[in-house]
DNA sequence: ATCGTTTATGAAAACGTTTTCAGCGGATGA
DNA sequence: TCATCCGCTGAAAACGTTTTCATAAACGAT
């Protein structure tokens, strides 16, 4: 009664086999009315849990999920993951969640002990992007896998989930050229993380298309601490003419950014408009409000669930194998307003 | 070379007992030079892995600590649970965290979950705190177990990590009262919620000791959603006279004390002052920057850590059960202006 | 030289399940 | 009536380790 009553107790108290209580207790077919309600009652008389390890390990599959992020102390990475994390419990996976501290090289490691644990499957939103060490272990292992905002890599069972980042900052750039702006920034994340990249590009080709010269000089990638960030948004203002505008592609990135405007005493909504990507609770409550690219950070994290569970069911039945979301833009007032550049005259 | 190599394809390729293979592995003692090494290089060169699931059920221990929180969005938490599950896997542990999305009903079945995993610790930040079905939970298994700013409950092997809420409360009030305010409101969560019991009582004791008599109305309750927790600042924002300060105990509480005053038009830092509780970026992004309760959520995190691989490896041996760490008030712009209450003459 | 002790190794049991295999009784079909 | 099949059940194998047990060789001491 003190230690944990195991299938044999059971099998026992029922005076019946231990096969036919694994059969009945997990709805087998062929399995009498009478023997499976006697199976039942002793095994709730007993408070009979069967044992987990044991189960996996004959069953081969652990139902339990493995999640790697960059930092889970990221407010939009831990939203995602609690959207994901209930849809997977809701189906009877745990999921074990290791964190890369985002960097890069132990994004690897992380995933090597994930699949030591025989995880059934992988969601990924890991620092490392570049054809390296870790996406070539997601490759050569054969789990099942989702990528946030990633490039999949090549593979049977590996899926994406993005965002389309690419045409809200297409409008966003649209929306302060049309403010006046004709010297816009950017700051970003590292220069090979892939959210960064799609930013970065459509940047460049709103700009082209707005018939506006690109300045290379304007453009800055971060690391994803506050203290980096602040530094390149630093950098980025020692230019001349001074941008008016600044799109930053990050919530810690953000962080830092405001940091620096603060420190320069440049006024956002009035000497500089601000467009920053993801609506967190800052973007909202900051004097002014500020501009954002928004997205569904919860349909996000289902989606990936749904993706991934899909994925170790149909077993390589082909489904979408990369999802991509909206995105939207929602003006505020850190960039509704007309610039008046005297730089330019 | 495709499938998984086992310990027994280790013992045919090194011409050795599985016993041999393992006794090499594990560092046993007895164990000869001569077979070390050539166990060694077979498990080398078929890249061998010990399958988790046997060596747990066989070692009756998991490796993997599970972790319980209300909501891992909540940003001190997700500090918190970093700094933790970075100590504990240097440690060789892997962390399973289950969210209750802040439903006390449901933590009872989180806890369930995971010693149904039969995970080798129990971190436990959960929703409910009065004597309910999880605290009896975690008081019947046997599960080490270091609750988070939580009363412990009775159990040999159970511990708590504190934080000092009280004396930084005091020194809050005290604060605003030498800066002539009188109306003191306060807005906490849930009223069973520990930290918000504690800062509460101390509230109440610092107006006692400063002769000011207490107005039950000026004190407030919310659930952990902004919602409620705007709702609730309305409320409290109806009393007459008004507060011209306001506690504010915990951070997404202050998400909706900060929309609510805004919804009033009340200026932070000149119509009212303002005390929050826990360091977050917002309160220092905020304009006026906001007075704040900070705590050190990284030691916080390490400190539970230790003392749940402790509580596991000391197997009951008495260490201290439950330890506090201080906090101090950094006051900033949002209370750092005298109160110039018209109301009182 | 003999005995007891230590070292080194292999065979087999154990961990707690699920699944395969085999057997039995009864029903079905020719 | 007999062969066949089907529903139900138990015995035993399997999952991949660790640990116990047994045994042989080496070694030190009397």
């Amino acid at each position: 009664m003190s230690q944990k009553a195991t299938i044999h107790d059971v099998a026992h108290h029922a005076r019946v086999s231990v096969s036919s209580v694994s059969r009945a207790l997990n709805n087998y077919p062929h399995v009498s009315e009478a023997l499976k309600t006697r199976v039942v009652e002793a095994a709730e008389e007993l408070d009979y849990q069967p044992a987990f390890l044991a189960h996996s390990l004959r069953r081969g599959e652990t139902n339990s999920i493995g999640f790697l992020v960059g930092s889970i102390a990221n407010p939009v990475i831990s939203t995602i993951y609690e959207a994901a994390a209930e849809a997977l419990a809701t189906n009877g996976y745990a999921v074990t969640l290791v964190s890369s501290r985002n960097q890069a090289d132990l994004d690897s490691a992380c995933l090597r002990l994930l699949a030591s644990r025989q995880v059934s499957g992988l969601i990924v939103s890991s620092a490392s992007e570049s054809p390296q060490p870790s996406r070539r272990f997601i490759q050569e292992t054969n789990i099942p896998t989702v990528m946030l905002d990633r490039e999949p890599v090549a593979g049977e069972r590996v899926f994406a989930v993005q965002s389309d980042h690419a045409s809200s900052i297409r409008k966003a750039v649209f929306h302060l050229v049309k403010k006046g702006h004709r010297h816009i920034g950017f700051i970003g994340g590292p220069r090979g993380f892939y959210p960064t990249q799609q930013r970065y590009r459509a940047y460049q080709e709103a700009l082209a298309e707005a018939r506006i010269p690109l300045r290379d000089e304007l453009a800055r990638f971060a690391a994803f601490t506050e203290t980096d960030a602040f530094a390149e948004a630093l950098l980025l203002m020692r230019n001349r003419p001074l941008p008016t505008a600044l799109i930053v592609a990050g919530n810690i990135i953000l962080i830092g950014a405001l940091q620096a405007l603060k420190d320069r005493q440049l006024a956002v909504g009035r000497d500089i408009a601000l467009v920053a990507c993801d609506d967190i609770h800052l973007t909202q409550l900051h004097r002014p409000a500020v501009t954002v690219i928004r997205r569904d950070l919860n349909l996000l994290g289902k989606t990936a669930a749904r993706l991934l569970l899909q994925g170790i069911q149909n077993n390589g039945n082909r489904s979408d194998r990369v999802i991509k979301l909206p995105t939207q833009l929602v003006i505020r007032e850190s960039s509704n307003f007309h610039c008046r550049d005297d730089s330019q005259g």
